[in-house]
DNA sequence: AACCTATAAAGTGTCGACAATCTAGAAAAG
DNA sequence: CTTTTCTAGATTGTCGACACTTTATAGGTT
Protein backbone atom coordinates (compact mmCIF):
# COMPACT_ATOMS: atom_id res chain seq x y z
CA UNK A 1 0.00 0.00 0.00
CA UNK A 2 1.29 3.55 -1.21
CA UNK A 3 -0.28 6.22 0.45
CA UNK A 4 -0.98 6.74 4.88
CA UNK A 5 -4.63 5.75 5.00
CA UNK A 6 -5.23 8.30 7.53
CA UNK A 7 -3.32 11.25 6.17
CA UNK A 8 -6.29 14.00 5.81
CA UNK A 9 -6.48 15.42 2.73
CA UNK A 10 -8.00 18.98 2.48
CA UNK A 11 -11.73 18.83 1.71
CA UNK A 12 -12.86 19.56 -1.63
CA UNK A 13 -12.66 23.21 -1.44
CA UNK A 14 -14.04 23.44 1.67
CA UNK A 15 -11.05 25.88 2.79
CA UNK A 16 -9.70 28.04 0.09
CA UNK A 17 -7.40 25.63 -1.48
CA UNK A 18 -5.50 28.10 -3.35
CA UNK A 19 -8.40 28.39 -5.56
CA UNK A 20 -8.24 32.10 -7.97
CA UNK A 21 -10.03 34.79 -5.93
CA UNK A 22 -13.88 35.43 -6.96
CA UNK A 23 -14.50 32.62 -9.01
CA UNK A 24 -15.43 30.30 -6.90
CA UNK A 25 -19.00 29.76 -8.59
CA UNK A 26 -17.68 29.04 -11.97
CA UNK A 27 -14.92 26.42 -12.08
CA UNK A 28 -15.79 22.73 -13.03
CA UNK A 29 -15.50 19.79 -9.88
CA UNK A 30 -11.91 18.54 -11.93
CA UNK A 31 -10.40 22.47 -11.14
CA UNK A 32 -11.49 22.10 -7.59
CA UNK A 33 -10.11 18.86 -7.44
CA UNK A 34 -6.87 19.96 -9.09
CA UNK A 35 -6.59 22.95 -6.71
CA UNK A 36 -6.95 20.62 -3.76
CA UNK A 37 -4.48 17.87 -4.90
CA UNK A 38 -2.16 21.02 -5.89
CA UNK A 39 -2.30 22.11 -2.10
CA UNK A 40 -2.50 18.48 -0.79
CA UNK A 41 0.82 17.66 -3.17
CA UNK A 42 2.96 20.98 -2.28
CA UNK A 43 2.17 20.98 1.39
CA UNK A 44 3.23 17.35 1.37
CA UNK A 45 -0.14 15.80 2.61
CA UNK A 46 0.71 13.68 -0.19
CA UNK A 47 4.49 12.28 -0.43
CA UNK A 48 6.62 12.95 -2.82
CA UNK A 49 7.38 10.04 -4.33
CA UNK A 50 4.13 7.95 -3.09
CA UNK A 51 2.09 6.10 -6.00
CA UNK A 52 -1.39 7.12 -6.59
CA UNK A 53 -4.63 5.04 -6.93
CA UNK A 54 -7.28 6.36 -8.71
CA UNK A 55 -9.92 4.58 -7.85
CA UNK A 56 -9.04 5.15 -3.96
CA UNK A 57 -8.96 9.22 -4.61
CA UNK A 58 -11.76 9.44 -6.64
CA UNK A 59 -13.62 7.60 -3.94
CA UNK A 60 -11.79 9.88 -0.93
CA UNK A 61 -13.02 12.81 -3.25
CA UNK A 62 -16.49 11.16 -3.84
CA UNK A 63 -15.96 12.28 -7.62
CA UNK A 64 -16.22 10.29 -10.63
CA UNK A 65 -12.19 8.36 -11.86
CA UNK A 66 -12.72 10.83 -14.97
CA UNK A 67 -13.02 14.17 -13.62
CA UNK A 68 -10.03 13.00 -11.12
CA UNK A 69 -8.16 11.88 -14.23
CA UNK A 70 -8.62 15.29 -15.53
CA UNK A 71 -6.98 16.79 -12.34
CA UNK A 72 -4.15 14.39 -12.51
CA UNK A 73 -3.41 15.28 -16.15
CA UNK A 74 -3.37 18.96 -15.11
CA UNK A 75 -0.72 18.51 -12.01
CA UNK A 76 1.31 16.20 -14.69
CA UNK A 77 2.08 19.08 -16.79
CA UNK A 78 2.89 21.32 -13.47
CA UNK A 79 5.33 18.70 -13.18
CA UNK A 80 4.13 17.55 -9.60
CA UNK A 81 3.56 14.35 -10.66
CA UNK A 82 4.91 11.87 -13.20
CA UNK A 83 2.47 9.35 -15.09
CA UNK A 84 3.71 6.21 -17.13
CA UNK A 85 1.01 4.80 -19.34
CA UNK A 86 -0.29 1.89 -17.98
CA UNK A 87 0.52 2.53 -14.69
CA UNK A 88 -0.40 4.90 -13.35
CA UNK A 89 1.24 8.10 -11.59
CA UNK A 90 3.33 8.99 -8.58
CA UNK A 91 4.17 12.20 -6.83
CA UNK A 92 7.65 13.49 -8.22
CA UNK A 93 10.05 13.01 -5.23
CA UNK A 94 12.55 15.71 -3.67
CA UNK A 95 16.19 15.55 -4.88
CA UNK A 96 19.26 17.58 -4.56
CA UNK A 97 19.58 18.04 -8.26
CA UNK A 98 16.09 19.12 -8.76
CA UNK A 99 15.94 21.43 -6.12
CA UNK A 100 19.02 23.04 -7.72
CA UNK A 101 17.84 23.09 -11.31
CA UNK A 102 14.99 25.08 -10.35
CA UNK A 103 17.36 28.06 -8.62
CA UNK A 104 19.52 27.71 -12.23
CA UNK A 105 16.01 28.56 -13.52
CA UNK A 106 14.82 30.57 -11.57
CA UNK A 107 18.03 32.97 -11.70
CA UNK A 108 17.15 33.41 -15.21
CA UNK A 109 13.76 34.06 -15.45
CA UNK A 110 13.57 36.27 -12.65
CA UNK A 111 16.13 38.16 -13.86
CA UNK A 112 15.00 38.51 -16.79
CA UNK A 113 11.52 39.86 -14.78
CA UNK A 114 13.81 42.72 -12.89
CA UNK A 115 14.90 44.13 -15.92
CA UNK A 116 11.42 44.11 -17.71
CA UNK A 117 9.63 45.48 -14.94
CA UNK A 118 12.37 48.35 -14.55
CA UNK A 119 12.18 48.74 -18.21
CA UNK A 120 8.20 49.32 -17.28
CA UNK A 121 8.51 51.23 -14.13
CA UNK A 122 4.63 51.38 -13.84
CA UNK A 123 3.91 53.60 -10.80
CA UNK A 124 1.29 51.26 -9.46
CA UNK A 125 3.67 48.32 -9.17
CA UNK A 126 6.11 50.47 -7.31
CA UNK A 127 3.95 51.80 -4.60
CA UNK A 128 2.92 48.16 -4.16
CA UNK A 129 6.30 47.12 -3.77
CA UNK A 130 7.27 49.64 -1.98
CA UNK A 131 4.20 48.84 0.74
CA UNK A 132 5.21 45.40 1.01
CA UNK A 133 8.59 46.35 1.93
CA UNK A 134 7.62 48.21 4.50
CA UNK A 135 5.64 45.48 6.22
CA UNK A 136 8.19 42.94 5.68
CA UNK A 137 10.56 45.53 7.51
CA UNK A 138 8.28 45.77 10.34
CA UNK A 139 7.93 42.21 10.82
CA UNK A 140 11.92 42.02 10.87
CA UNK A 141 11.72 44.47 13.49
CA UNK A 142 9.38 42.67 15.72
CA UNK A 143 11.03 39.22 15.44
CA UNK A 144 14.48 41.09 16.17
CA UNK A 145 17.88 39.55 16.62
CA UNK A 146 16.44 35.58 16.08
CA UNK A 147 14.51 36.85 13.24
CA UNK A 148 14.63 35.72 9.31
CA UNK A 149 11.85 36.31 6.74
CA UNK A 150 9.31 33.75 6.68
CA UNK A 151 9.30 32.21 3.81
CA UNK A 152 6.19 33.78 3.44
CA UNK A 153 7.70 37.20 3.02
CA UNK A 154 10.50 36.28 0.57
CA UNK A 155 7.81 34.64 -1.67
CA UNK A 156 5.46 37.78 -1.53
CA UNK A 157 8.08 39.82 -3.02
CA UNK A 158 9.07 37.13 -5.43
CA UNK A 159 5.69 37.24 -6.65
CA UNK A 160 5.05 40.77 -7.25
CA UNK A 161 8.18 41.34 -9.09
CA UNK A 162 7.36 38.74 -11.46
CA UNK A 163 3.68 40.51 -11.76
CA UNK A 164 5.20 43.84 -12.26
CA UNK A 165 7.68 42.31 -15.38
CA UNK A 166 4.55 42.74 -17.39
CA UNK A 167 5.13 39.62 -19.35
CA UNK A 168 2.34 36.96 -19.38
CA UNK A 169 4.75 34.49 -20.63
CA UNK A 170 7.02 35.03 -17.53
CA UNK A 171 4.22 35.40 -15.77
CA UNK A 172 2.67 31.78 -15.88
CA UNK A 173 6.01 30.36 -16.45
CA UNK A 174 7.13 31.34 -12.82
CA UNK A 175 3.74 31.93 -11.06
CA UNK A 176 1.53 29.27 -12.58
CA UNK A 177 4.42 26.44 -12.78
CA UNK A 178 8.15 26.81 -11.09
CA UNK A 179 7.00 28.38 -7.75
CA UNK A 180 4.49 25.60 -6.78
CA UNK A 181 7.59 23.32 -7.27
CA UNK A 182 9.77 26.03 -5.17
CA UNK A 183 6.87 25.98 -2.22
CA UNK A 184 7.13 22.08 -2.35
CA UNK A 185 10.76 21.86 -1.63
CA UNK A 186 10.59 24.62 1.36
CA UNK A 187 7.33 22.66 2.83
CA UNK A 188 8.98 19.35 2.70
CA UNK A 189 12.67 20.03 3.13
CA UNK A 190 11.40 22.85 5.59
CA UNK A 191 14.07 25.14 4.78
CA UNK A 192 13.44 28.84 6.30
CA UNK A 193 16.38 31.19 4.69
CA UNK A 194 18.43 31.58 7.68
CA UNK A 195 20.07 34.93 5.73
CA UNK A 196 17.30 37.39 6.97
CA UNK A 197 18.94 40.88 7.12
CA UNK A 198 21.07 40.18 4.30
CA UNK A 199 17.45 39.44 2.36
CA UNK A 200 15.97 42.08 3.23
CA UNK A 201 18.60 44.60 2.24
CA UNK A 202 18.76 42.84 -1.15
CA UNK A 203 15.41 43.07 -1.87
CA UNK A 204 15.48 46.69 -1.23
CA UNK A 205 18.34 47.54 -3.43
CA UNK A 206 16.17 45.55 -5.98
CA UNK A 207 13.36 47.93 -5.91
CA UNK A 208 15.52 50.53 -5.73
CA UNK A 209 17.02 49.50 -8.84
CA UNK A 210 13.38 49.11 -10.37
CA UNK A 211 12.58 52.34 -9.39
CA UNK A 212 15.78 54.22 -10.78
CA UNK A 213 14.64 51.94 -14.19
CA UNK A 214 17.85 50.62 -14.16
CA UNK A 215 16.93 47.47 -15.83
CA UNK A 216 20.59 45.77 -15.84
CA UNK A 217 21.31 46.62 -12.61
CA UNK A 218 17.77 45.33 -11.60
CA UNK A 219 19.12 42.51 -13.26
CA UNK A 220 22.56 41.99 -11.56
CA UNK A 221 20.84 41.89 -8.12
CA UNK A 222 18.40 39.68 -8.32
CA UNK A 223 20.64 36.97 -9.83
CA UNK A 224 23.25 37.18 -7.55
CA UNK A 225 20.34 37.11 -4.70
CA UNK A 226 18.85 33.82 -6.23
CA UNK A 227 22.34 32.71 -6.56
CA UNK A 228 23.52 33.96 -2.45
CA UNK A 229 19.83 31.80 -1.82
CA UNK A 230 20.97 28.79 -4.20
CA UNK A 231 24.74 28.78 -2.61
CA UNK A 232 23.30 29.15 0.85
CA UNK A 233 20.94 25.81 0.28
CA UNK A 234 24.11 23.78 -1.54
CA UNK A 235 26.78 24.26 1.01
CA UNK A 236 23.42 23.21 3.72
CA UNK A 237 23.02 19.74 1.59
CA UNK A 238 26.41 18.69 1.20
CA UNK A 239 26.99 18.92 4.94
CA UNK A 240 23.91 16.91 5.63
CA UNK A 241 24.84 14.65 3.15
CA UNK B 1 -18.72 27.54 -38.16
CA UNK B 2 -15.56 27.57 -36.80
CA UNK B 3 -13.33 25.11 -38.53
CA UNK B 4 -13.15 24.91 -42.54
CA UNK B 5 -14.05 21.64 -43.24
CA UNK B 6 -12.15 20.19 -45.57
CA UNK B 7 -8.72 21.29 -44.38
CA UNK B 8 -6.80 17.93 -43.72
CA UNK B 9 -5.26 17.14 -40.66
CA UNK B 10 -3.12 14.58 -39.99
CA UNK B 11 -3.52 11.12 -39.64
CA UNK B 12 -3.74 9.45 -36.35
CA UNK B 13 0.03 8.56 -36.31
CA UNK B 14 0.28 7.62 -40.19
CA UNK B 15 3.22 10.04 -40.59
CA UNK B 16 5.39 10.08 -37.91
CA UNK B 17 3.39 13.19 -36.28
CA UNK B 18 6.30 14.82 -34.19
CA UNK B 19 6.08 11.38 -32.06
CA UNK B 20 9.00 10.38 -29.58
CA UNK B 21 10.95 7.68 -31.57
CA UNK B 22 11.09 4.42 -30.18
CA UNK B 23 7.85 4.40 -28.40
CA UNK B 24 5.52 3.84 -30.91
CA UNK B 25 3.55 0.61 -29.33
CA UNK B 26 4.03 1.97 -25.61
CA UNK B 27 1.45 4.59 -25.89
CA UNK B 28 -1.76 5.94 -25.14
CA UNK B 29 -4.67 6.90 -27.62
CA UNK B 30 -4.97 10.13 -25.64
CA UNK B 31 -1.09 10.26 -26.46
CA UNK B 32 -1.46 10.19 -30.36
CA UNK B 33 -4.01 12.16 -30.00
CA UNK B 34 -1.87 14.80 -28.13
CA UNK B 35 0.79 14.38 -30.85
CA UNK B 36 -1.40 14.93 -34.20
CA UNK B 37 -3.37 17.75 -32.81
CA UNK B 38 -0.20 19.66 -31.71
CA UNK B 39 1.42 19.18 -34.88
CA UNK B 40 -1.75 20.19 -36.64
CA UNK B 41 -1.97 23.81 -34.35
CA UNK B 42 2.04 24.15 -34.55
CA UNK B 43 1.21 23.68 -38.42
CA UNK B 44 -1.45 26.26 -38.73
CA UNK B 45 -3.98 23.50 -39.97
CA UNK B 46 -6.31 24.61 -36.89
CA UNK B 47 -6.41 28.07 -37.78
CA UNK B 48 -4.88 30.18 -34.81
CA UNK B 49 -8.06 31.35 -32.38
CA UNK B 50 -10.43 29.32 -33.89
CA UNK B 51 -12.79 27.52 -32.25
CA UNK B 52 -13.05 23.66 -31.08
CA UNK B 53 -15.45 21.55 -30.97
CA UNK B 54 -15.31 18.42 -29.35
CA UNK B 55 -17.62 16.02 -30.60
CA UNK B 56 -16.73 17.18 -34.47
CA UNK B 57 -12.80 16.66 -33.51
CA UNK B 58 -13.39 13.61 -32.23
CA UNK B 59 -15.75 11.90 -34.70
CA UNK B 60 -13.13 13.26 -37.00
CA UNK B 61 -10.44 11.23 -35.27
CA UNK B 62 -12.55 8.30 -34.92
CA UNK B 63 -12.13 8.84 -31.18
CA UNK B 64 -13.97 9.19 -27.88
CA UNK B 65 -14.87 12.51 -26.48
CA UNK B 66 -13.07 11.60 -23.61
CA UNK B 67 -9.66 10.77 -24.77
CA UNK B 68 -9.89 14.06 -26.99
CA UNK B 69 -10.74 15.41 -23.86
CA UNK B 70 -7.23 13.84 -22.40
CA UNK B 71 -5.59 15.42 -25.44
CA UNK B 72 -7.24 19.23 -25.13
CA UNK B 73 -6.29 19.70 -21.78
CA UNK B 74 -2.71 18.61 -22.46
CA UNK B 75 -2.34 21.22 -25.11
CA UNK B 76 -3.88 23.66 -22.89
CA UNK B 77 -1.19 23.51 -20.27
CA UNK B 78 1.25 23.48 -22.68
CA UNK B 79 -0.17 26.93 -23.86
CA UNK B 80 -1.61 26.07 -27.33
CA UNK B 81 -5.02 26.02 -26.50
CA UNK B 82 -7.28 28.20 -24.29
CA UNK B 83 -9.96 26.55 -22.24
CA UNK B 84 -13.02 28.22 -20.98
CA UNK B 85 -15.48 26.32 -18.51
CA UNK B 86 -18.65 25.13 -19.59
CA UNK B 87 -17.74 27.39 -23.02
CA UNK B 88 -15.03 25.31 -25.16
CA UNK B 89 -11.49 25.46 -26.00
CA UNK B 90 -10.11 27.60 -28.86
CA UNK B 91 -6.30 27.41 -30.31
CA UNK B 92 -4.73 30.69 -29.21
CA UNK B 93 -4.28 33.51 -31.08
CA UNK B 94 -0.91 34.86 -32.56
CA UNK B 95 -0.69 38.50 -31.67
CA UNK B 96 2.95 40.96 -31.72
CA UNK B 97 2.87 40.83 -27.95
CA UNK B 98 3.14 37.23 -27.41
CA UNK B 99 5.90 36.74 -30.23
CA UNK B 100 8.05 39.87 -28.58
CA UNK B 101 7.47 38.02 -24.66
CA UNK B 102 8.46 35.04 -26.18
CA UNK B 103 11.95 36.32 -26.80
CA UNK B 104 12.49 37.64 -23.96
CA UNK B 105 11.87 34.84 -21.95
CA UNK B 106 14.05 32.55 -24.39
CA UNK B 107 16.69 35.55 -24.33
CA UNK B 108 16.75 34.20 -20.30
CA UNK B 109 16.54 30.78 -20.57
CA UNK B 110 19.14 30.14 -23.29
CA UNK B 111 21.16 32.61 -22.49
CA UNK B 112 20.92 30.19 -19.28
CA UNK B 113 21.23 27.37 -21.18
CA UNK B 114 24.48 28.49 -22.82
CA UNK B 115 26.02 29.28 -19.51
CA UNK B 116 25.78 25.87 -18.21
CA UNK B 117 26.54 23.77 -21.00
CA UNK B 118 29.58 25.99 -20.79
CA UNK B 119 30.11 24.45 -17.24
CA UNK B 120 29.61 20.98 -17.69
CA UNK B 121 31.31 21.07 -21.28
CA UNK B 122 30.76 17.25 -21.98
CA UNK B 123 32.77 16.22 -24.51
CA UNK B 124 30.18 14.70 -26.49
CA UNK B 125 27.52 17.48 -27.05
CA UNK B 126 30.76 19.40 -28.23
CA UNK B 127 31.10 16.83 -31.19
CA UNK B 128 27.82 17.01 -31.90
CA UNK B 129 27.55 20.77 -31.73
CA UNK B 130 30.70 20.93 -34.20
CA UNK B 131 29.40 18.29 -36.37
CA UNK B 132 26.26 20.27 -36.82
CA UNK B 133 27.61 23.37 -37.19
CA UNK B 134 29.89 21.63 -40.35
CA UNK B 135 26.35 20.71 -41.74
CA UNK B 136 24.99 23.94 -41.38
CA UNK B 137 28.08 25.45 -43.00
CA UNK B 138 27.95 23.59 -46.00
CA UNK B 139 23.80 24.25 -46.37
CA UNK B 140 25.04 27.98 -46.15
CA UNK B 141 27.76 27.60 -48.97
CA UNK B 142 25.53 25.64 -51.09
CA UNK B 143 22.79 28.41 -51.46
CA UNK B 144 25.05 30.98 -51.20
CA UNK B 145 24.68 34.75 -52.01
CA UNK B 146 20.13 34.79 -51.47
CA UNK B 147 21.16 31.73 -48.65
CA UNK B 148 20.04 31.88 -45.22
CA UNK B 149 19.38 29.16 -42.72
CA UNK B 150 16.45 27.59 -43.25
CA UNK B 151 14.07 28.33 -40.18
CA UNK B 152 15.15 24.31 -38.79
CA UNK B 153 18.67 24.99 -39.18
CA UNK B 154 18.01 27.79 -36.52
CA UNK B 155 16.12 25.40 -34.62
CA UNK B 156 18.46 22.59 -34.38
CA UNK B 157 20.96 24.60 -33.22
CA UNK B 158 19.05 26.13 -29.93
CA UNK B 159 17.46 22.73 -29.35
CA UNK B 160 21.26 20.87 -28.90
CA UNK B 161 22.74 24.03 -26.97
CA UNK B 162 20.01 23.38 -24.38
CA UNK B 163 19.85 19.90 -24.48
CA UNK B 164 23.86 20.32 -23.59
CA UNK B 165 22.81 22.63 -20.23
CA UNK B 166 21.95 19.26 -18.43
CA UNK B 167 19.40 20.85 -16.82
CA UNK B 168 16.05 18.45 -17.34
CA UNK B 169 14.13 21.44 -16.11
CA UNK B 170 15.62 24.07 -18.27
CA UNK B 171 15.06 21.47 -21.14
CA UNK B 172 11.59 20.44 -20.11
CA UNK B 173 10.24 24.11 -20.19
CA UNK B 174 12.45 24.94 -23.21
CA UNK B 175 11.97 21.93 -25.87
CA UNK B 176 8.65 20.49 -24.63
CA UNK B 177 6.85 24.15 -24.04
CA UNK B 178 8.03 26.82 -25.38
CA UNK B 179 9.98 25.69 -28.70
CA UNK B 180 6.44 24.73 -29.87
CA UNK B 181 5.03 28.39 -29.69
CA UNK B 182 8.12 29.26 -31.74
CA UNK B 183 7.31 26.95 -34.09
CA UNK B 184 3.97 27.83 -33.96
CA UNK B 185 5.06 31.43 -35.15
CA UNK B 186 7.21 30.84 -37.63
CA UNK B 187 4.97 28.77 -39.47
CA UNK B 188 2.46 30.83 -39.82
CA UNK B 189 3.96 34.40 -40.09
CA UNK B 190 6.53 32.81 -42.04
CA UNK B 191 9.71 34.30 -40.87
CA UNK B 192 12.72 33.14 -42.00
CA UNK B 193 15.35 35.26 -40.37
CA UNK B 194 17.68 37.22 -43.66
CA UNK B 195 20.44 37.22 -41.34
CA UNK B 196 22.01 34.39 -42.40
CA UNK B 197 26.11 34.82 -41.97
CA UNK B 198 25.48 36.90 -39.27
CA UNK B 199 23.64 34.18 -37.65
CA UNK B 200 26.15 31.45 -38.86
CA UNK B 201 29.13 33.23 -37.21
CA UNK B 202 27.24 33.69 -33.51
CA UNK B 203 26.31 30.65 -33.56
CA UNK B 204 30.12 29.46 -34.37
CA UNK B 205 31.19 31.80 -31.91
CA UNK B 206 28.83 30.54 -29.00
CA UNK B 207 30.31 27.22 -29.40
CA UNK B 208 33.53 28.55 -29.26
CA UNK B 209 33.22 30.29 -26.13
CA UNK B 210 31.14 26.60 -24.77
CA UNK B 211 34.39 24.75 -25.85
CA UNK B 212 36.58 27.41 -23.69
CA UNK B 213 34.56 26.77 -20.60
CA UNK B 214 33.20 30.71 -20.71
CA UNK B 215 30.30 30.10 -19.22
CA UNK B 216 29.64 34.00 -18.70
CA UNK B 217 31.03 35.03 -22.40
CA UNK B 218 28.67 32.30 -23.71
CA UNK B 219 25.45 33.76 -21.75
CA UNK B 220 26.18 36.93 -23.14
CA UNK B 221 26.67 36.35 -26.72
CA UNK B 222 23.66 33.99 -26.70
CA UNK B 223 21.44 36.96 -25.47
CA UNK B 224 22.86 39.50 -27.85
CA UNK B 225 21.82 37.10 -30.30
CA UNK B 226 18.54 36.44 -29.57
CA UNK B 227 18.03 40.20 -28.80
CA UNK B 228 19.18 40.89 -32.61
CA UNK B 229 16.63 38.52 -34.12
CA UNK B 230 13.77 40.21 -31.41
CA UNK B 231 14.85 43.32 -33.00
CA UNK B 232 14.98 42.21 -36.34
CA UNK B 233 11.11 41.01 -36.01
CA UNK B 234 9.90 43.90 -33.94
CA UNK B 235 11.46 46.37 -36.62
CA UNK B 236 9.63 44.09 -39.64
CA UNK B 237 6.32 44.15 -37.46
CA UNK B 238 6.12 47.76 -36.66
CA UNK B 239 6.64 48.33 -40.31
CA UNK B 240 4.08 46.56 -41.50
CA UNK B 241 2.07 47.53 -38.96
C1' DA C 1 15.44 -23.44 -1.56
C1' DA C 2 15.29 -20.82 -5.70
C1' DC C 3 13.19 -19.99 -10.03
C1' DC C 4 9.85 -20.02 -13.51
C1' DT C 5 4.84 -20.29 -14.85
C1' DA C 6 -0.02 -19.59 -14.63
C1' DT C 7 -3.86 -17.64 -12.62
C1' DA C 8 -6.34 -13.93 -10.09
C1' DA C 9 -6.73 -9.38 -8.54
C1' DA C 10 -6.21 -4.65 -9.17
C1' DG C 11 -5.47 -0.68 -12.01
C1' DT C 12 -5.50 2.00 -16.15
C1' DG C 13 -7.39 3.27 -20.91
C1' DT C 14 -11.49 3.91 -23.52
C1' DC C 15 -16.14 4.43 -24.43
C1' DG C 16 -21.16 5.83 -24.68
C1' DA C 17 -24.91 8.10 -22.14
C1' DC C 18 -27.08 11.50 -19.09
C1' DA C 19 -27.32 16.06 -16.83
C1' DA C 20 -26.10 20.96 -16.55
C1' DT C 21 -24.86 24.89 -19.15
C1' DC C 22 -24.38 27.96 -22.87
C1' DT C 23 -25.81 29.83 -27.59
C1' DA C 24 -28.65 31.03 -31.33
C1' DG C 25 -32.92 32.04 -33.24
C1' DA C 26 -37.94 32.81 -32.85
C1' DA C 27 -41.61 35.05 -30.69
C1' DA C 28 -43.44 38.84 -28.08
C1' DA C 29 -43.35 43.45 -26.13
C1' DG C 30 -42.08 48.29 -26.51
C1' DC D 1 -38.06 48.59 -36.32
C1' DT D 2 -35.55 47.74 -32.07
C1' DT D 3 -35.15 45.42 -27.88
C1' DT D 4 -36.23 41.83 -24.66
C1' DT D 5 -37.74 37.16 -23.40
C1' DC D 6 -38.21 32.55 -24.11
C1' DT D 7 -37.61 28.26 -26.30
C1' DA D 8 -34.84 24.66 -28.85
C1' DG D 9 -30.60 23.03 -30.24
C1' DA D 10 -25.99 22.08 -29.44
C1' DT D 11 -21.93 21.74 -26.43
C1' DT D 12 -19.60 20.84 -22.28
C1' DG D 13 -19.12 18.48 -17.63
C1' DT D 14 -19.76 14.26 -15.21
C1' DC D 15 -20.55 9.58 -14.52
C1' DG D 16 -20.53 4.40 -14.52
C1' DA D 17 -19.22 0.30 -17.21
C1' DC D 18 -16.24 -2.58 -20.09
C1' DA D 19 -11.68 -4.12 -22.15
C1' DC D 20 -7.00 -4.50 -21.81
C1' DT D 21 -2.58 -4.24 -19.26
C1' DT D 22 0.15 -4.69 -15.35
C1' DT D 23 1.14 -6.58 -10.88
C1' DA D 24 0.82 -9.74 -7.12
C1' DT D 25 -0.04 -14.48 -5.63
C1' DA D 26 0.00 -19.37 -5.71
C1' DG D 27 1.57 -23.51 -7.60
C1' DG D 28 4.74 -26.50 -9.74
C1' DT D 29 9.45 -27.70 -11.44
C1' DT D 30 14.57 -28.14 -11.28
Amino acid sequence: MAMDSNTALTQLAADGADTPKGTRGSQSLADRLFYSLRKDIVEGRMPAGSKISEPELARRFDASRGSLREALMRLESLGLLERKVNVGARVVDLTERGLLELYDVREALEGMACRLAAQNRSEEDLVELRQMLHRHEQQEELQAGTAYFQPEGDFDFHFRIVQASNNDLLIDTLCNRLYYRVRMYRYQLGMASPRAHRAFREHSHIIDAIEAGDGELAEILMRRHIRASRSNIEKKLTNTD
